[in-house]
Formats: structure tokens, C-alpha cells, sequence
DNA sequence: CAAGCTATTGTTAGGTG
DNA sequence: GCACCTAACAATAGCTT
């Protein structure tokens, strides 16, 4: 680190042109900005995200939590009435109910009224939990292609983000 | 920016938690994520690129480049027999020939090849001029939303990078 | 040549107007 | 709420190995 070491590499140089890089080289840099691409999807608040590419190469990557497919039939269908939503309204139901009961003041419809809430918060997560299988970051008509780009990413990058509320 | 002039603001804090953010601050976030993830997609090289993300209150956004439809076809079929695909062959076939010869040589039979190599090119290039209409950057299920939040960004992140090669 | 390095640039969380 | 600001943080272009 100090003067007595020289340097092992320029660092970033100052940018240098804005100009179609030579072929090889615009491969490398698209791969690049792909995998920052798919690392700042991963990190959208565990939200549904769907990512398609296609390489100079003319090559298509892909990247979706909890699976392209699912947010693209989202987008296509515009179907809102899925798990999720579903558990997104339980769930809403269930804090409404919570921020306005005390446990000391429950009659006993109110805890019944709580108890079904919960129960379908409860139905809900577990089908929801079928649908968070597992992020997708696969490449299609690329069958020989390995996972060596995705795996130089930590781990956490591909997680569905499944932490409690 | 000297000490006679106290700070507009304190800048980005050291970092707080990596707890929920409270609702609102959620979505907040979100939004500036989900810009920043859109420029990063616009900032690919002039690849094709289709992003679809799902707010945390259920709402669908959506960035593509030349569309997200297009991409999604292509995602979906795996069809690469299109017109960019057509269009690459024909300038890599072109390119190929061009580094082997040198003008002078060329006989008649070369020449041949390469003004038909030249024709597949411009004919591919026009096809795939109608592919490329402009950048779409579109919301869906949200028709009454501005586009205020795309508008933030400077021009030069949504056109179609159609550069002449 | 893919992986590692680093100086530089780019992104953004929290704040202010 | 929005646009903007700033410092802390993250990504990355060109390089080396």
C-alpha cells in the first residue's frame, strides 16, 4: 500500500473514448454490465423482477425472482389476483385488525375474526411459498454455456429475499 | 463549499440498518432503485433488454429496448432465426470476406460474393430498421400514471443506440 | 484468458428546500 | 411529494497476471 510497492494494476483509467469498442472487447464490457445488471435486480427490495438481455453475440440471458416466466405472465396477463396479491391483502387485513385490537380487549368475535385472518395469512404464505421455489438465473438456447458468470456472485444476490415480516 | 457556507444537506448517511424500512421509505426506495435499474438496462451496450418489475404495492413497471414484447417473443421462442439475427450473419459472413481480400485481388467470382454478402447486408439492415422503432418504456396496469419518473432521466438513456457500425 | 486489482466513475440513502 | 444535494457506497474500464 505504501511507496515502497509498486502498483499492481492503473485502476480505471480516466475514460477514454465513447466509441464502439472492437468487437472482443465490447463482449467483455457487456458481460460486465450484464452481471451488474442482474446484481442490481437482485437487489430491488425482494421484489418480482424479470430481466431478458440479448449479447452483441446475439446470445439471450436471463434473470427473474422468483422466475421470468411467472413475472412475465404478470405483465402479459396483468392478472393481479395471484398469491401474492392475496397475501399482500391478508396480510394488510391482518395489521389493520392487529393496530386496532389489543389482546387484553378481545371478545371473543374479535378473536375469532383474528384467528381466521391469520389462518388465511397463514394459506396464503404457503402458497405463496410455492411460487418462491427459488430465483432463476438461467440461460436458454445456450445449452453448453456454464453458470461460471453467475456464480462469481455471492450467493445472496439470487435469494428471494424470504425474510420475515 | 468552504466553511462560510453551511452544507445543504448531511449527504447519504453512514448506512442505518438493514431493517424493513418503514412502508413509505420502502417504496421510496423502490423508486429510486427501480430508476436506477432502468438506466442501468438503457446503459447496456445497445443490446436488446426487457426488464419487468413489480413494485412492493403490486404495481408493474416495465423497460425495453427496442420493446419489451419483442424481447419477451424472442425469450419465449427461442426464435433466432430473425432479422437481427440475419442481420449479424450476414455482417460477420461480410466482414470475414472483407478481411480476406484486398480489393485489387478480387476476381470475378469474389467480387461476385462479395457484392452479394454486401446486398444480404443492406437488405437485413432495412428489415431490421422496422424492429427498431424507438425504445419503449411503458407502465402497464397503471394507465393513468405520468411518466414523471422516466422523465428524470436524460434522453440519451432510451434511444435505440442506432449508431452506424 | 478468466480472475484479480484499483483508480475513477456511477449510484443512492438520507436530508433539505 | 418532487427535485435537488451530498457523502458514503457500489460498479467498473482498463490493466496485470
Amino acid at each position: 500500500m505504501e511507496n515502497n510497492e509498486k502498483k499492481r494494476s492503473k485502476g480505471r483509467q480516466k475514460i477514454a473514448i465513447q466509441e464502439i469498442a472492437k468487437k472482443k472487447s465490447l463482449q467483455v464490457t457487456f458481460s460486465k454490465r450484464r452481471t451488474g445488471l442482474f446484481k442490481k435486480a437482485s437487489a430491488l427490495c425482494g421484489a418480482q423482477v424479470a430481466v431478458i438481455v440479448e449479447s452483441p453475440a446475439g446470445k439471450i440471458f436471463s434473470f427473474g425472482n422468483p422466475s421470468v416466466d411467472s413475472v412475465i405472465h404478470r405483465y402479459e396477463t396483468g392478472d393481479v389476483n395471484d398469491s401474492r396479491k392475496k397475501y399482500l391483502d391478508a396480510k394488510e387485513d391482518l395489521e389493520d385488525k392487529a393496530s386496532n385490537w389489543s389482546v387484553e380487549n378481545l371478545g371473543l368475535q374479535e378473536l375469532e375474526e383474528c384467528m381466521a385472518a391469520m389462518q388465511l395469512l397463514k394459506k396464503n404464505l404457503l402458497k405463496r411459498s410455492d411460487d418462491l421455489t427459488s430465483s432463476s438465473c438461467d440461460d436458454v438456447l445456450i445449452p453448453n454455456m456454464t453458470f461460471s458468470q453467475f456464480g462469481a456472485l455471492p450467493l445472496q444476490y439470487y435469494d428471494v429475499g424470504g425474510r420475515s415480516n
